[in-house]
DNA sequence: AATGCCTCCAACCGCAAGTAA
DNA sequence: TTTACTTGCGGTTGGAGGCAT
């Protein structure tokens, strides 16, 4: 029996949020807290999915995210926990606080696959492609219908040799952050955890944004003190674009949110 | 200035896992 | 145990903006 979609379609919005959108998730989500996604849209007054609301929140609206580019330690830390735990996005994305899972997949796919392929490394294998072609050339002289692989690492090697002086970012990594990976990269404990799904301490104890009680697994947000405080402070978020200076006004609106009936 | 191509990333889709009845 | 439902995850897509011609 196939599952039933999140939603019925109908009547449902879909594609870029407005403003608007937002800001009714966000107050509702301050007001009221994560309940059941289903029911969030319905209670929040939007037309959307109860699936689109926790995606547009999670990787987007929530107070405890870095924003920018990952710094050249969060992308070192990323290609590491990539080569030992392939592509489980979400696992990696915990070991990076206030960075998502879909935020890191993309980066992966966008800058880190190419700047890898560009220095030699397989960014699937994380082999040098160089062994990589010779093996797969050892393999072809045994069979002939490895043609396929052929194609995908010289296109590899193409790469490589086009320029190899590696992109610098823009942001500079700190000795803090060199000390952080290490300790990562070496802590197989650490790992062991991750393959385990228990929650590991947090190691970016000294990044500040997310408090220390918070578990990987997101089982606890910031306080809801700290969610206002964030959307006090947010320029980055660009909030007051879309009219939300009245973020001050949530205690109002929590009044209306308790006289509020479900629809 | 106009056009086409490329890059990036927000959002969607489908599946799997977890869970309640 | 089975079924129905919710949530989470990873792969993929599409559109906006940037860049090259």
């Amino acid at each position: 029996m196939g599952r039933q979609p999140c939603c019925d379609k109908l009547g449902v919005k879909r594609g870029p949020w407005t403003a608007e959108e937002d800001k009714k998730l966000i107050n509702f989500l301050l007001t009221n807290g994560q309940c059941c996604w289903r029911a969030v849209p319905k209670l929040a007054g939007l037309r959307r999915c109860g699936k689109s609301c926790r995606l547009r929140w999670t990787n987007y609206l929530r107070p405890d995210l870095k924003r920018g580019l990952l710094s050249e330690a969060e992308e070192q830390l990323v290609i590491d926990l990539h080569a030992r735990l392939g592509n489980r996005w979400s696992k990696i994305a915990a070991r990076l606080p206030g960075r998502t899972d879909n935020e890191i997949k993309n980066h992966w796919n966008t800058h880190i696959k190419k700047k890898l392929l560009k220095m030699g490394i397989d960014p699937v294998t994380h082999e040098p492609l160089n062994k990589e072609l010779a093996k797969a050339e050892e393999i072809s002289s045994h069979a002939n219908n490895s043609a396929d692989n052929h194609i995908t690492e010289n296109d590899g090697i193409a790469n490589s040799s086009e320029d190899n002086s590696s992109t610098q970012t823009e942001n500079c990594s700190s000795t803090d952050d060199s000390n952080l990976i290490d300790s990562i990269c070496n802590d197989d404990s650490l790992l062991t955890s991750l393959w385990m799904d228990e929650p590991a301490p947090l190691v970016d104890a000294s990044w500040n944004g997310i408090p220390a009680e918070e578990t990987c697994n997101g089982t606890s947000l910031p306080s809801w003190e700290e969610n206002c405080a964030w959307l006090l402070d947010c320029q980055d978020f660009g909030i007051h674009d879309f009219g939300f200076d009245c973020i001050n006004d949530i205690e109002l609106n929590s009044l209306e949110m308790g006289n509020k009936t479900v629809a």
